[in-house]
DNA sequence: TAAGATGGTGGAACCGGTTCCACCGACTCC
DNA sequence: GGAGTCGGTGGAACCGGTTCCACCATCTTA
């Protein structure tokens, strides 16, 4: 594999003048910089981005933390940045986090030299602490799903949200709710599945349709809690006509407690999901969408833009619009 | 930020000593050792990746190659990727492949210097002028779901799949089959849809049930196409009782196109699946299973044998099984 | 024509580690 | 007691780029 001062011989010039092609200087001749192409592509010679990031001081690399197991709506984000950074020159380093542990390691792996330039962090809430060494360590930082005021983020009105749903269901009809969602205390400090129950109850409360507590309720992330909080109150004699869950992969889960108790979708229950990840689509699933790929393609935005001028880093939030898909899951009510 | 000078400053010692502070070297005495240690932590000192990395001839980084966008199963496949690199002290880059021109320019850039110390490649088969380019790199690599010889491989054996799925919907009693699935030129020149094809029609003319030719259909990728093929052969008034899709994602269109036509699954039509991705679970999918994370997990292991021991790197294949998983979406048939 | 400005170029120093070689003191052995 | 061995250590050289400074040829200006 061919080194610079290599190419520099081959070509009867200095290192410097190598460089100064590769980097596009002005102050080569022509007759110059074409001799040294010819040379770079004699020897196909390409530069070592360990040596040029050394020097520099900058690694091209841009560290995207994200919780990648648990959620498929993370995975869409992560599409998002893949899209935008491709082209950008900026390579993407995955940092999957799957407990408190593993993100507290890479945490502290971020904050040493020469890591990366910027850091994406998706659907993980950040603490004070952790957010002053971020700020010391002078790395470009922007959250998605998550808005700690330090950093520029990317973020939706979960509150908002559970109303546009609720209002929804009321006008198909229904005024038997019941709601699923994830846990208030899971290990990451999530807030977004409690925001979006409060939206819902709220405006549920205010047409005095306020559910019992049997059915509003929490379990741990991942479809297969809420297929048994489901099978709960819809295997009773009393049962709501829809449900709301607080993401697209528990809506899933209760239209399997349904058609386990042979309950079909739409006609015997309506089940809303949130965040349109794309299985909602092929399946058909109504849902309160928010811009997961686009949350992504704008957070990769705003970072390039931080990193091509420092400058203009300004800790705004940005909040994207959510909008009701109606598709095949729920229906309007005979009166 | 510190630098291995400024420790070894620190500590009394020569920067030698603190390199081998650092890489557990034995011939430091423990009272130095402890010495060093502390300043290092006094210091938060953390060494550079760029620096060693430039030194040692290593990154320390595994580039994965993968066709992010389009398909569900090579998300999970990286899930296992991720789970068994973690803890490895290697990091993962993201090379998403979305078209042709951008999987030359991630191989051309790979084959550089002090790119990544390994390669997985995901569901992207090597023509022979890359495998002899990456050869002569001289990097290790494993393929999953594709088998050039030249490098190990994780793949499956997709005509027997599809033969599984024929001999599961025969002994449920379907005779009425069709079957969905992806074009034959693809833009990378997968032949999994095809194999698991001839799998199912081999099986299906022993016994004398090949499907006539509108129910064995061909689309580009993703559920869409899925959904408009099937849409088509299930409008009739002669329709098979059974669907077979190359894919579960291809199932999930089939299941749309029913719902549209107010078919009931398993009712009125059973589907069956390929994959089984994690929204197959939550669904209640029936499918012909391969263990997609296991892929990843396998991969990264073979990877991480070849990295520790360069001298072990035969170019296996390792065929994983499959498995029919009989979920909601098949029933048997009343004689 | 001499002095100064200008643009192109070569090469040393440097980024921050690792590794090898030289050195030193202590210990062993004849 | 002197030669040889050995474990521990310091520091220079090196990895492969970038950048700055010095230098030179050419051109401008007095």
């Amino acid at each position: 594999m061919a080194t610079i001062s290599e190419v520099a011989r081959h070509a009867g010039v200095g290192v410097g003048t190598v460089s100064r092609v590769l980097n596009d200087h002005p102050s080569v001749t022509d007759e110059t910089r074409e001799r040294v192409t010819r040379s770079i592509e004699e020897l196909e010679y390409r530069p070592s981005p360990l040596a040029r990031g050394l020097k520099r001081g900058r690694t091209n690399r841009i560290a995207v933390l994200v919780s990648f197991v648990t959620q498929p709506s993370s995975v869409e984000r992560l599409r998002g940045l893949t899209r935008a950074l491709s082209g950008s020159g900026y390579e993407l380093v995955l940092y999957p986090v799957e407990d408190d542990e593993q993100r507290r390691a890479h945490m502290d792996t971020l904050t040493g030299p020469h890591q990366a330039d910027g850091i994406v962090l998706i659907s993980l809430p950040l603490s004070d602490a952790e957010a002053v060494r971020l700020q010391q360590s002078a790395v470009s930082l922007v959250q998605i799903d998550a808005s700690h005021t330090a950093f520029a983020s990317v973020i939706t009105n979960d509150v908002h949200g559970g109303a546009l749903a609720a209002r929804h269901l009321l006008e198909l009809g229904h005024r038997e709710l019941a709601f699923v969602g994830d846990l208030e205390d899971n290990p990451y400090g999530f807030t977004s599945s409690c925001d979006r129950r409060s939206g819902f109850l709220d405006v549920l409360s205010d047409v005095g349709c306020a559910p019992p507590d049997r059915w509003v309720r929490s379990g741990s992330m991942g479809a297969d809690s809420a297929t048994a909080l489901a099978r709960d109150f819809l295997a009773g004699p009393h049962r709501p006509s829809a449900v709301f869950a607080a993401s697209d992969v528990q809506a899933f889960g209760v239209m399997l407690a349904a058609r386990e108790l042979g309950l079909h979708v739409p006609e015997d229950l309506s089940v809303l999901g949130f965040d349109d990840i794309e299985t909602a689509k092929h399946l058909g699933l109504s849902t309160v969408r928010q811009p997961l790929q686009g949350s992504g393609e704008l957070a990769a935005e705003l970072l390039l833009g931080q990193l091509a001028d420092p400058a203009s880093n300004v800790p705004e939030r940005h909040v994207l619009p959510l909008e009701v898909v109606s598709r095949h899951t729920t229906r309007e009510l005979p009166r």
